[in-house]
DNA sequence: GCGGTGAGCTTGTCTATACAAGCGAGTGCG
DNA sequence: CGCACTCGCTTGTATAGACAAGCTCACCGC
């Protein structure tokens, strides 16, 4: 049992955590169901009880497991919380959760802006402008409808891209990396068409997230994201 | 060096850890003053290194310590705080749009927790906790129904402060200096209570936010604030 | 059948010891 | 003077052993 390690592999501790990650991850172990107990894992891995136990400590702070003395250690459950505030890519979001994801895009063309498009990007009226519309679904359930303005100057290859393999903001970050963004988050009674294309009541309540975002300066892109009310929450933490 | 802790204080691990932080808060040390060596330490506390050595690794992890191998380990600068739904005092708020501000005291004493309650603050279930329902008002119309509860540990004077003179936040945040924080925003449809004392319609749909808090890793607040949806958005930017 | 009880598991903590790795000051050599 | 090296301090990790505290379940007595 002496593990003297001078070689330059990752320590004995983070090894654990990356190997009961690795499994939560990838669903061999589905929520609420048991990770074996420390004495296991020591026998198994073979490291001492107290580094699995460090490791096992550590994933419980940070959300992954959930454990109770005596009774043992359990995969958390779900945490049907999405996105941080920070901006991440919903069909990530929805892969990590071991969901499946698709899209439906509805519309991908340029069009003219109008004024209130061209003043939130800060564009001439009349200018051109490409404009998207995409659902995506959680499991052939909508979770949220993307309507997008974007930068012609910012990403100009933005109307030829496969957006069935790549996401938007995939593609919008690689072609102008992130520098700012700004939020608006909103409760509303979705518009008739909205509520038909999210399946939902046009009465059930709707969480609105406007998001502008620049790369260096310049504009990138104006979104409206709908979700659901009842299907989606945001999820932020911070530690100052 | 035999510490045999068969009586009910907190675990050493924690005692180390609130002996320093202590010292952090009131200012003792501070920003970037080198706090005293794992051996200094396991002398003075009387602690075995590995416990002085967890209290300081979690300490860091929460971001009050910065610590260089070979170096040693010091305060943390404060770092600025993540801009992105930053917590702001709905008061200063109103009052900086050039509105008048008041508010509405419904409830404010102490209950036994419930589960649910318990369970948000990491408090045992049937303990004491203090709960408070307020409503602001906005130039004499609601713009929030806050609902919360708070942990005693943290701010035992909570139920006697005069909260027309200053609001929960400006109290909490000065009795438990703001470490962490998550939030949790969603659409929703009011309750008829809420509805009723927010004095809308109770198809109306909402904006709820749940805020829960913690100072130096120990929760100090947990609350529900439902805003009308056509009278309040959130706003954040952010640079990265 | 039902209730209490304890054995055996689990996690939670603490200690003493050990070695590795990194920083910095001081020393000595060229 | 300048450079390299070493020594003493720091943090970082790992281990074996120990005990405490809490959950579960099988067993026993009634």
């Amino acid at each position: 049992m002496t593990a003297s390690q001078s070689d330059s592999s990752p320590p004995a501790y983070q090894q654990v955590k990356d190997h009961i990650l690795d499994r939560v991850l990838k669903g061999d172990w589905p929520e609420g169901a048991r990770v074996p107990s420390e004495n296991e894992l020591t026998r198994t891995l073979g490291f001492s009880r107290m580094t699995v136990n460090r490791a096992l400590r550590e994933l419980t702070a940070e959300g992954w497991l959930t454990r109770t003395q005596g009774a043992g250690t359990f995969v958390a459950e779900s945490r049907p919380q999405s996105a941080v505030l920070d901006i991440r890519n919903i069909a990530d979001e929805i892969r990590e959760r071991g969901h499946e994801y698709s899209s439906e895009i509805y519309q991908l063309r340029a069009e003219t802006a109008g004024s209130v498009e061209a003043g939130l990007l800060g564009l001439e009226e009349g200018t051109e402008i490409f404009h998207s519309l995409i659902v995506h679904y959680e499991n052939g359930q909508p979770v949220q409808l993307e309507d997008r303005f974007v930068n012609p100057a910012a990403a100009p290859d933005y109307l030829s891209q496969n957006f069935r393999s790549i996401t938007p903001y995939e593609y919008l970050m690689k072609a102008a990396p992130l520098s700012e963004a700004e939020h608006v988050i909103q409760a509303i009674q979705p518009e008739p068409e909205t509520a038909r294309l999210l399946s939902i009541n046009p009465q059930a309540p709707c969480l609105l997230l406007k998001r502008r975002t620049w790369s260096g300066g310049k504009s990138v892109t104006y979104a409206r994201l709908v979700h659901p009310g009842d299907r989606f929450q945001l999820w932020g933490r911070f530690s100052s």
